[in-house]
This record gives C-alpha cells, sequence and structure tokens, in this order.
DNA sequence: TACGATTTGGTCCTTTCGGGTGATGGAAAA
DNA sequence: TTTTCCATCACCCGAAAGGACCAAATCGTA
C-alpha cells in the first residue's frame, strides 16, 4: 500500500508543478469555465458588432465610394485584430502563482493532518524541537511522526523528505 | 558584506521565479526575438495566402453565385481564426521549465563555485559523507565547504540553507 | 614576491537526527 | 464490542550534522 514506485505515475498528473506543453493544454487545465464562457460571450459580442458595423457602412457610404478590396482588407484586419486579442486572451493563465496541493498523492500515501503539518514545517527548515514547540507537543511526538513521513515517502533524510514532497506537490 | 538583509531585496528583482502578471509581459520576457520574427513572418505569409485564395475566388466563381453576405462571412471567419491562431502562438512560453540561476546574488554572497556544487548536492538530500564521495574529497572539506555556505546564507541548519536558497534562486 | 582568497584537510566536542521498540488513550470502523 | 488507526510520549543507541578551532597547498593579483 506505501509503495512509491507503484503511484508516482499516477500521482505527478494531479500535481501542477508541471506545466502543458501547449498553450491550448495549459489553458484547458488552468482556466476555470465561467472564465471560458465568458471570453467565447466577448468575442460572438464583439463578431456581432463589428458584423453590425460593416452591414451598415456596406449599405450608407463604403461601397459606393471605394473598390471592393478596401473593404475586403478593412474586414481582414478587423477580424484578424479580434481573433489575436481573443487568442491572447484565451492563453492566459489566470493565476501563475497559486499553488494546488496534490491532495491524491497525500491520501495515497496515507499522509494524515498532523503529518501534513509536520511536514511544512520540517520543509521550512525548523528543526524537531522547534517543530514540537510550535505544535505544543513533545519532540519524541515530531520524532514519530517525522520517521513516519520518511517511510511513507520512502527516504532517509530530512533534506530528501523535502525534495521528494516538493516533487510530489504535497508542499509549495 | 555578507549581511543578508541588505542584499535580498535586491537580488530576488534578479531571480525569474516571479512570472509576470499579464500574458504580454509573460511572452515579451521569455520569447526570443528569432521566435518573434518566424511567428510574424508566418503569419504574414498566411495572410497573403488567404488574400491570394479570396482574390482568386472572387473573380472566379463566388461573387457570380453566392451573395456578398457570403463572401464577407467567410472572410471574417478565416481571419479571426487566423487571429486566434497567431494569438494563441504569440501567447505560447517558448520553455516553461527553464531557470536560471541568480547569479547576482551568488556573487553578492560571495558563494565559490565550489560551494555552488555543494550546495546543489545537499539541496538534492545528500550527506555529508555522498557529497565528499562524489566530489572526491574528504567528508571533512565538505563540513567545512558546508558551514561556510551556512555562514553566507546565514542559518544553521542544512534544510534551512535549501529554503534559502530557493529562495534566492541559487539553485532550481 | 607578497598578499589574499580558495580549496583542502584535520581535531574535539556537542547537538541533532534517524532507527528501533514499546506503550497509552481516544476515535472510528468492522 | 472488538479491532484498527491515529496521536501521543518515552527510552536507547548509533550515525550524522554542526560549532569552533587550526593549518597546509594552490592560485591569481597587486
Amino acid at each position: 500500500m506505501r509503495n512509491l514506485c507503484d503511484h508516482i505515475a499516477r500521482l505527478q498528473a494531479g500535481g501542477n508543478r508541471s506545466f502543458g506543453r501547449s498553450p491550448l493544454a495549459a489553458w484547458a487545465r488552468f482556466v476555470t469555465l465561467g472564465d471560458m464562457i465568458r471570453t467565447v460571450v466577448l468575442y460572438a459580442l464583439a463578431l456581432a458588432a463589428g458584423a453590425f458595423a460593416l452591414q451598415w457602412l456596406q449599405y450608407n457610404y463604403l461601397v459606393r465610394t471605394f473598390p471592393v478590396e478596401i473593404y475586403i482588407a478593412l474586414i481582414a484586419v478587423a477580424f484578424a485584430g479580434l481573433g489575436v486579442w481573443a487568442g491572447l486572451r484565451l492563453a492566459r493563465r489566470p493565476a501563475p502563482e497559486t499553488f494546488e496541493r496534490n491532495t491524491a498523492a497525500i491520501a495515497s500515501l496515507g499522509i494524515t493532518q498532523r503529518e501534513q503539518q509536520v511536514l511544512e514545517l520540517l520543509a521550512s527548515g525548523k528543526s524537531n524541537k522547534e517543530i514540537a514547540h510550535k505544535l505544543g507537543v513533545s519532540p519524541n511526538t515530531v520524532k514519530t511522526q517525522v520517521a513516519s513521513l520518511y517511510q511513507k515517502l520512502e527516504v532517509q533524510r530530512r533534506t530528501q523528505a523535502v525534495q521528494k514532497a516538493r516533487e510530489l506537490a504535497l508542499i509549495p
């Protein structure tokens, strides 16, 4: 149940420390549904407005004055610009600095809440004694919990534990 | 000379661990000039090809068969699609996983090359003995260098050293 | 050449860490 | 109700790490 090798492949897919290779993949993973819908609606509205304006211009002024090529060029430029804007907006990552804890990994490794707290303090460079003081428990307890963490993470030293926890997105 | 507090403000600006807020800023910082030129040229070629195709269609078939509104819609859709593609391409970050060592911080803290090597191995979870074996020196030497690192980083434990080095972008 | 920085190595001592074992009380599940 | 899991604490022992010294060899530069 606690075999790391069996889990890593699945778990790492859950972490968000690895960014997608294509912008579309990145967008699909990070943009919320509401954000997507808003963007699409905005783009549709802009298209409609543009089309309306073009219709109006067509029947009232432009076609009687300029050759059709200029008309075509204007449409092309306008919609290309709209497309670029929409593309940039779609590709924008909403919150680059957020960190989502890989709860799937935590659950799968059987790491308890208390052990999570200990892990965070451990990763921030605290000693067992400091962690014990901060959590209001005995240093011996912290030792036990740290040892349990080592077992579950399959490491021998605290620097290795920090390294592995960061890889698995257990801590920021 | 080794006062951390005096340096952190300046040094942290040199690290690249903070990503730009707007996609354009991110693009400007990460996309190379060559990449930009290639994208622009590709887009221009696509525009030219589209315009040529439209001209051909206009004088040979479409305008004699369909009303002008359909023609306009086709142009709009085509160029909007082109724009979206170009926008996505422009917004794509070329190498999301790159890490630039904060050499300014390293120099300012007076961290030597050998100490950098030791720091990386230390951060990867190795013990002093393992580091000594990997570098082909005595464990005592590694102890001295690690102690020197602690002084320069103003920390007491190796987990703190890892933490601080990561903050200052001294290591990935 | 002399000086300073770097790299290397050492000793002695204390503290911290890591592994192992065992035990207790409470809460949740079987 | 019994069992299991979690959190807590204790003890021992050895290994690792850390502090405080010292001191060579090397190398670039003033």
